[in-house]
DNA sequence: CCCTGATTCGC
DNA sequence: GCGAATCAGG
């Protein structure tokens, strides 16, 4: 594959979208994220200006070289000052308070309160597939979601891939993170 | 280990 | 110009 012209607007596109370098290698297709961020920089763009950077990122960038040093380029450390800031609220439910893997925020058992359904049904779908895994079995990797009741022999954890940074799998986070703009709101 | 972007350098 | 390998960091 080559950079046509195409190609290489989808990736300005996307690049100033705030898209990863991988999503957009995947986006394109027969391309690497390495390849994605080397033409990211060819273009001088690495910069991510053009609307709004959502990119709370430190890069001091203190590439140790071991030779050779031209250091030309003169990038100005520009930074964006304010996040997305992903408003998320937990969902509390559970007056029970289950013993739970030290270290991570409580999972709210599943009690479809104010959970969409769509969620509730992926997540049915998610715990027939689960693994099943043991407290023994826990990992930082693995959905820390638990099912059944601890108190009987019924008991497991989910143990599908977590999505990154948090505690539990996809169909779990989307359980136990909702949008405010989800809630209920029997006010009014 | 998953991921992010940054940089170098042989091609 | 290209991008794999590597680096630095979350």
């Amino acid at each position: 594959m080559s950079w046509t012209d195409e190609r290489v607007e989808l990736l300005k596109k996307m690049w100033s979208e705030g898209q990863s370098a991988s999503q957009i290698a995947k986006e394109l297709g027969g391309v690497t994220r390495n390849a994605v961020i080397g033409k990211v920089h060819r273009l001088g763009l690495s910069n991510r200006a053009g609307a709004s950077a959502p990119m709370p990122e430190k890069k001091p960038a203190k590439a140790a070289m071991p030779q050779s040093s031209p250091a030309p380029a003169a990038k100005a450390p520009v930074k964006p000052a304010a996040k997305p800031a992903e408003k998320v609220v937990e969902v509390t439910v559970t007056p029970r308070k289950p013993i739970v893997p030290a270290g991570q925020p409580l999972p709210p058992q599943p009690s479809a309160n104010e959970i969409s359904p769509e969620a509730l049904a992926n997540v049915r779908e998610v715990e027939k597939s689960a693994k099943r895994i043991s407290l023994m079995e826990l990992t930082e990797r693995t959905c820390k979601w638990p099912i059944g009741d601890p108190a009987t022999d019924d008991f497991w954890f989910c143990g599908l891939a977590v999505q990154q940074g948090k505690p539990y799998c996809d169909a779990h986070v989307s359980v136990a993170f909702q949008p405010m703009s989800n809630r209920r709101d029997r006010r009014r």
